[in-house]
DNA sequence: GAATATTTGATGTACGTAAATCAAAAACGC
DNA sequence: GCGTTTTTGATTTACGTACATCAAATATTC
């Protein structure tokens, strides 16, 4: 059986109300006491059973998400599981709350953390934009006392609880792997394609990327990075353009959201041939995945990186360990061989 | 806030015990006098606090876990998870017993199955061998409401309530598609390493493999299938001689968990430059890989299933539905770039 | 309509913790 | 020693549900 506050109470000698005032750090106990008090529960190994200290306090974790607007696939994928997370919430104590703002604009996303520490949430889980305010606006909120989660986009150096992201540069170098091993001895240069070199994750999976050319597949030249902007218009034009003015060119490496415009120049110019690696997975990358266009994807779950921010933040809050192992967000690799099922 | 019993007594016009005989199935409640209860339970959209409901049932779930003794790594990261989690039942209102049985001996798991089934458990998790026996055994403990999920090997066609593990055929066809794609032009056979045919995974991978060298690279040889049972040993032994015999071997797809031997015959044979896909990553096979020994890992995170399996059994003792998206276990692709840090 | 069986209500206790109140005891200053 | 402050104890209520008991009301049977 496992030990309740009554067995700390009898083991040290003193009385619940006291074995109370020492567990939720209330005042009016002596040293000497709260020692005793201390000693007794490391002793028996109390843990607190957090369900029944949840059920007492009636208490719910209010949760803020704050997300990029904006009609990306990717981030439109990422409020739904943030609204599923929503639809389950009765049965999880937790209450989440959304608040968008304009992506790439750093003053308005310190802006939203303000807004969400006046609103005095449990935690925060945000996709970061690298910037001193949004920083500060950090520190702000855990000096507070407020659990702090970076989701998809890291902040490092700043006093975040938690990063639910993959690692992109490993991401990058992977993306570099596969590219070189299925091209072996095939001629032609290899071009990127990013969506902004501003965002910290593009910046990384490039860094990633060209390590790894350049150590295991250096006489395979790479072109200049081309920006498009995640837009497809944009990213179809250019690389329409990099089609035409590189026609040897043997493989693409996108490691932005720029899918649709990416897919359409290439069947449009019939360049099938063209070994291409990109990211995440879409209802479009799915379909040219499978189709050929496209011969592998890498991915991050965004459901996996939800749960994993409510389950971080909900521990955090409560002062609990978290499971690491559990918490890391991997890299999917898909093949058209072993795609999920079902959505996305 | 969200409805309670009382909420529901209210509404339905009825009192607290009548209430508690609805959600609780207990007799004496006339037809119409339940309908009016279910629809008062409908129409509030209240859903049982679970957490409280454990707490006045003192409820701790009996999970048994029967895995196959013998020393192979994968195996034994299996038990290192399943004791983590015993860790952790303290928290969990679990209680985890694990029971060992010969490995490929269908008739032993069906009586660990009987043996458990006798301890009267919550649920039951095993790795399953797919015979006749086996399938009974599952029956008699879903008959008596026992959940059973089975882990890492599935035993489709029983009345298990879920497979916590991989899709082994698409893990086959990545198999395939990568030593297919990372060979290219290169001249030569392919081998295959396998465990045993007995179990379902490792014919599901051949399965797989297969008909993805067929389709995409039919021009390509496939040697006859070299069953090591998972035994180091045999494993290396086989491999040896497959290397004397077949100068010329282009790949190997090792899919069992004969890594060690696997590795060790390659290295002594100075054959590096054979092109090999593996599953499981070890300590042999992380090594491996990233010495080059091995291209490319497949993986299934013995943690996620572990935990998975724990979830789903706890969900499904309380009748409660399973959140699919969560519990799919990815088939993890690992290249030297994109190796977790830390354990394993 | 009486006797019986079935259904329903009322009530209390329990689970492990939180939080509050008030009284009692101990420590402290002078 | 006194009064005062600080520390501790004892006790109660609450959270939402499970479960048991006993009495009361309603159906059912003949």
């Amino acid at each position: 059986m496992r030990p309740t506050v009554h067995d700390i109470a009898a083991e040290a000698g003193v009385s619940l109300a006291t074995v109370d005032r020492v567990l939720n750090n209330r005042p009016g106990v002596r040293e000497l006491t709260r020692d005793k008090v201390e000693r007794a529960i490391a002793s028996l190994g109390y843990v607190r059973d957090v369900t029944a200290a949840n059920l007492a306090k009636g208490r719910s974790y209010k949760l803020i998400f704050i997300l990029p607007a904006g009609d990306n696939s990717f981030m439109l994928g990422l409020e739904t599981e943030v609204r599923e997370a929503i639809a389950r919430s009765a049965a999880e104590r937790t209450e989440i709350d959304i608040l968008f703002v304009p992506a790439f604009d750093p003053q308005a996303l310190a802006n939203a953390l303000a807004e969400a520490h006046r609103r005095g949430p449990a935690g925060v889980a945000v996709v970061a934009i690298d910037a001193p305010e949004v920083t500060d606006a950090v520190r702000r909120l855990r000096d507070d006392g407020i659990a702090v989660v970076t989701l998809v986009s890291d902040l490092p150096g700043s006093s975040r609880d938690h990063f639910a992201g993959i690692d992109n540069i490993a991401a990058g170098r992977t993306a570099g792997t596969l590219i070189g091993r299925f091209l072996g001895d095939r001629a032609g240069p290899v071009a990127v394609l990013a969506g902004s070199m501003l965002v910290r994750d593009h910046r990384e999976r490039l860094e990633g990327f060209r390590s790894v050319m350049c150590e295991s597949f250096g006489s395979r030249s790479i072109l200049p990075v081309i920006e498009g902007q995640d837009d497809p218009v944009l990213v179809e034009k250019l690389v329409a353009a990099l089609l035409e003015r590189h026609p040897d060119i043997a493989g693409i490496y996108s490691l932005g959201a720029g899918n649709r415009g990416l897919v359409a120049a290439l069947e449009k110019a019939g360049r099938a041939q063209v070994c291409v690696i990109a990211h995440e997975l879409t209802s479009y990358s799915r379909a040219a995945l499978l189709s050929g266009t496209i011969d592998a994807l890498l991915n991050q779950d965004a459901g996996h990186e939800v749960r994993s921010a409510i389950r971080v933040l909900k521990a955090k809050a409560d002062g609990l360990p978290v499971l690491e192992a559990q918490e890391r967000i991997r890299i999917d690799v898909f093949l058209k061989d072993n795609l999920p099922n079902g959505q996305a």
